[in-house]
DNA sequence: TGACGAACTTATCATTTGTTAAGTTGCGTG
DNA sequence: CACGCAACTTAACAAATGATAAGTTCGTCA
């Protein structure tokens, strides 16, 4: 439920303020392969996860390369959009029939300058984006791909039932065919 | 001027505020290869450079990661540590004779709560370091080494006249030996 | 139920990067 | 001034990853 995770990002948040953010929001089901936000649109929502799963990629030379994985009970949007104001380098696609909640961004904003609630959820949730884009970036820079592996079998199994694994090598940094070759040898072991 | 680079960001920044920062700020003249700010310590300063350079890293089986380089003009913190309280994971380190601005954090913070302007501050600084992690993820991922080194040599050339190229090879993730060969290579095109 | 395609694996060879060690250059310092 | 050291390069070989193509498995759907 989305006001269990901001409430565990902030602590209680009461009915009035409740209120306020379901004004702001619609509930959408979407299938799979649907695009949610495409590169090069602005980025103008906020989107939660009730249920199902959703990717964000950029076209790499005819590649789709995987920087984001989202699940249920996750937030998600382009940052990056938000604070530069560019157009979105991102495309973001539901992986399996979901429901999501979207939250208009301008409205948000509005919100945002009038009561003071919003503003303190907004910069949380952008910390908490950014130590997750710091921890990746650290460990592309400092692991193997055969180590980043690892660390994405052992500590997040989840993304494993959800993402195939040519969008998880993509993620990675390597090909479909080297992740293959890594989860080979880790078999004999 | 430090004063510039923050009306660069905020606009007009009042001369009443600017006493109260000089309160809580110190100038320090440290020497090359001066440690700032060591790995495992807690970080409680913000840091503007006058005059100088400064490079962070980690210690990764061995050698030194550098994950950052800073120059003259350029705020400097481990806001990972901001956010989440932890220790340092880098150690910041003068690779010239430096002039730097020490901020008080704890005291930043509480001009923060009394006076917006503060506030305000901190937060375009924290979109400016999001978004320069963000496209340094991006450049690891999408790019080879060769590309990365090509990226830096054209667009931020000011690196070079600062740092060894063995710091360089690191920040790009590779090594010494790869970086002199991929420069070689280069020569007689 | 049978054909197709998506997901994944395997094999082979090319390319990139790492590792080790030795060589060069230039600068600071006793 | 000469010595030593740090920065950088070069060479040879090893290891990791990419690219291409073919093979396998399995679920979907006409």
């Amino acid at each position: 439920m989305i006001y269990n995770v901001i409430e565990s990002v902030i602590g209680h948040f009461p009915a009035e303020y409740k209120a306020m953010l379901e004004e702001i929001s619609t509930v959408r089901h979407i299938d799979k392969e649907y695009t949610i936000l495409e590169q090069g649109k602005h980025c103008n929502h906020l989107w939660f996860i009730n249920k199902g799963a959703v990717k964000a990629f950029e076209w790499i030379e005819g590649n789709e390369r995987v920087s984001h994985f989202f699940l249920s009970q996750m937030f998600f949007t382009n940052y990056y959009c938000w604070v530069t104001k560019n157009k979105s380098d991102l495309t973001y696609k539901a992986v399996e029939d979901s429901e999501i909640i979207e939250i208009d961004y301008p409205k948000l904003e509005a919100l945002c300058t009038r009561h003071h609630i919003f503003d303190t959820i907004g910069r949380k949730m952008a910390e908490k984006i950014f130590v997750q884009e710091y921890f990746n970036k650290k460990l592309l820079l400092n692991y193997t791909a055969k180590e980043r592996y690892e660390y994405f079998e052992k500590e997040q199994p989840e993304i494993f039932q959800h993402f195939n694994l040519k969008d998880i090598a993509s993620f990675i940094g390597i090909t479909d065919v080297s992740l293959s070759r890594i989860r080979k040898e880790r078999i004999p072991k």
